[in-house]
DNA sequence: TATTGTTATACTCTATAACTATA
DNA sequence: TATAGTTATAGAGTATAACAATA
């Protein structure tokens, strides 16, 4: 007969549960090294996606990045307030903000990237460099089959 | 010169990135397919504890998952009124509940163990049966060398 | 005095709708 | 009529402290 009882333990041997507990763990690990700075993730995700393409407007970061135009206002608020954007007047609209970064969030840029580099030293600090590289790619073939857009998270929106 | 601009869609290529994203996506999954069960992650777990060893105290309950007193008093509740557990007496603690599987929740169990299965197979659809064991067996060390408890997931408490 | 379970409260977060000004 | 941004509000969820009964 077969063991019909599932408990807790075997649950460290299902890829799903790995998954879920490692990126919650990360996540968290992630928010808290970014706390000092005064950055939380969404503030975060807009800063990098300013950085890549500056001057964008609410609209347009809220579709990039699957946050709520409701939410990014408080978004931008908070980096208001910290001196890190402005919000300019868009060239070609009237209605909407070039949310644009200041000099301060340029300079800030490079605290932003530690964090992640130090936290994929820290959770393959037992693995081989291959076995980075072997990870790396099964963990981006999974995230492209389950659809997931590259380089957005689905709890910002 | 290096270039010293980390845009969103480089986050794709970060292992710490990846995780977090594919375990956002898979626990929101599980959580999606646990619904129409009546059961959120919180219960699930619950349940599963008492599946291996019946008849723990809630305190017990609360030590092992990461579930915090206050917080378990309400999933017991929820459990109780779904009648699938009963508040029984605890034989050697008057001030304890033994918190006890009835049958309804052990007819239940089958039903609770297919969605991870689902997942399982949906997740890893693209990946050989060899590639599968590999991402097992990277990301059960990666789980231990975080320190994290075996089957104990971060968000419940 | 510490433990088990419970309750109440305050706080954060989020989702929704409604509003303005422009297009 | 639709869009960009804003504001207000209600609901869910969470964290904390305080409490009664028992050890």
């Amino acid at each position: 007969m077969t063991d019909t009882t599932l408990g807790i333990a075997e649950l460290a041997a299902r890829i799903p549960f790995l998954l879920s507990q490692l990126g919650a763990y990360l996540a968290d690990d992630f928010e808290r090294r970014l706390a000092p700075i005064g950055v939380d993730p969404r503030a975060y995700a807009v800063l990098l996606a300013l950085a890549e393409c500056d001057g964008q407007s609410q609209r347009e970061l809220s579709t990039q990045l699957g946050i709520h135009r409701n939410a990014m206002v408080t978004v931008i608020d908070t980096l208001e307030h910290q001196r890190l954007v402005q919000r300019l007047t868009h060239p070609q609209n009237r209605r909407a903000f070039a949310v644009t970064l200041t000099d301060k969030a340029r300079d800030l840029l490079p605290a932003l990237y530690e964090p992640i580099d130090a936290l994929e030293d820290e959770i393959t600090a037992g693995l081989s460099a291959e076995e980075r590289a072997v990870l790396l790619k099964l963990l981006q073939r999974l995230s492209a089959g389950a659809g997931l857009i590259p380089g957005v998270h689905p709890r910002l929106g």
